[in-house]
DNA sequence: CGAGTGATTGACTTAGATCAATGACCGTGG
DNA sequence: CCACGGTCATTGATCTAAGTCAATCACTCG
């Protein structure tokens, strides 16, 4: 529970697991709410049906994450859930958390905190978004995933995972990644990249 | 105050307007923070400063946005916030905005909310950026922002701004738009747009 | 009226997507 | 223990959609 580790017990202690076969939903526009949920494996899509009934994703959400935040101030889902992969989340009912906020003003501000820092990491990768080019985007990415020493980045997931978070295909990334070796911007170890000090660019 | 507009007179009384000239900074990374604050008018840019000094932005925000959320929760500010443009910002305290929430559950639920409904627009967003093809991403949008007869797109701003936002330039926006009409999947007509009803795609 | 901005279209270029192939490295099942 | 299938990392060749540069028209505003 990377998110939620703080709630109180009582909480924590209702929340339910589900289990999801690729394909199956988890709860459907309109549904009435009754819970948020953490990925704990796998991958879900949250789609939005149109009057003509075309479907538009509006998030993919992957392990670790928390979705579906919203429909704790709402009575229904305003989206589908549904599973793309094989998937595991876990429920926090809705009326417990708020329950639990209600009571205590500090719960209530972790989980403000835990928003808030949703939000900005979200603004951060949309910024990322806006730089066109792969390269660049490379190194902003690189240079705010920085650990202490403000140069060594370390990989934990795999590239093509990393390439896609980023919006480029894998073999663009490595390519640019290949060119930044090249030119010595970075150096590469086994699951680890550093940068090299710059002054300006 | 789109936004904050259900605060208590307490707090948005003590809240404050800055007038910034182009460039001229609101706050800096490390400094004692001690509001949030929305965007009046013009453009800031939030920048992360690397341990070399070069300039990393986190996030550009906009008139009518809210903005350094997360400071509420820490001492110090994370970043600059430097106006892009000749920019007014309005500040409602830290102070005061945590002390209303820790009082009234429900000023602490509403907050809440504008920060769940955040995150959501702001994955909306992303999702629509791994879209890659421009006339899928434009109608991704179109799509989404439909009015309520399901068709029919009011459009605010200017067709510059929205194709920025969507990670376009204007000509590659402007292109995809008359093709989409050439190809009768909408109709324009001054400040509005239609989609025409499809089933299938 | 001239300057500034938005909307639009044309011509051209290019960075990154796509398609394809290879080697390394599993895990697993016979 | 080894062959097989799968995934990841990597590189090459090719293509094309979108970016870039440029020009025009319509409008508004002082």
């Amino acid at each position: 529970m990377p998110f939620l580790d703080w709630l109180p017990p009582d909480v924590t202690r209702r929340s339910t697991i589900r289990e999801l076969a690729a394909g199956e939903s988890l709860f459907r526009q309109g549904d009435r709410s009754f819970a948020i949920f953490e990925v704990e494996d796998g991958r879900l899509r949250l789609i939005r049906h149109t009057i003509d009934s075309r479907e538009v994703v509006l998030h993919t959400a992957r392990r670790g994450e928390l979705f579906a935040e919203a429909s704790l101030f709402s009575n229904a889902y305003q989206c589908d859930a549904v599973a793309a992969v094989r998937s595991r989340v876990r429920g926090y009912p809705k009326r417990e958390l708020l329950a639990a906020m209600r009571k205590s003003p500090d719960i209530a501000e972790r989980f403000m905190e835990v928003l808030a820092r949703q939000i900005h990491g979200l603004r951060t990768r949309l910024e990322e978004r806006n730089i066109r080019s792969a390269r660049a985007r490379v190194l902003h990415r690189l240079t705010l995933a920085v650990g202490a020493d403000g140069r060594t980045v370390m990989l934990d997931g795999k590239l093509k995972d990393l390439a896609a978070d980023l919006g480029l295909t894998h073999e663009a990334f490595y390519r640019t990644l290949t060119a930044l070796e090249k030119e010595g911007a970075v150096t590469r170890a086994q699951g680890r990249i550093t940068l090299r000090k710059t002054r300006g660019i």
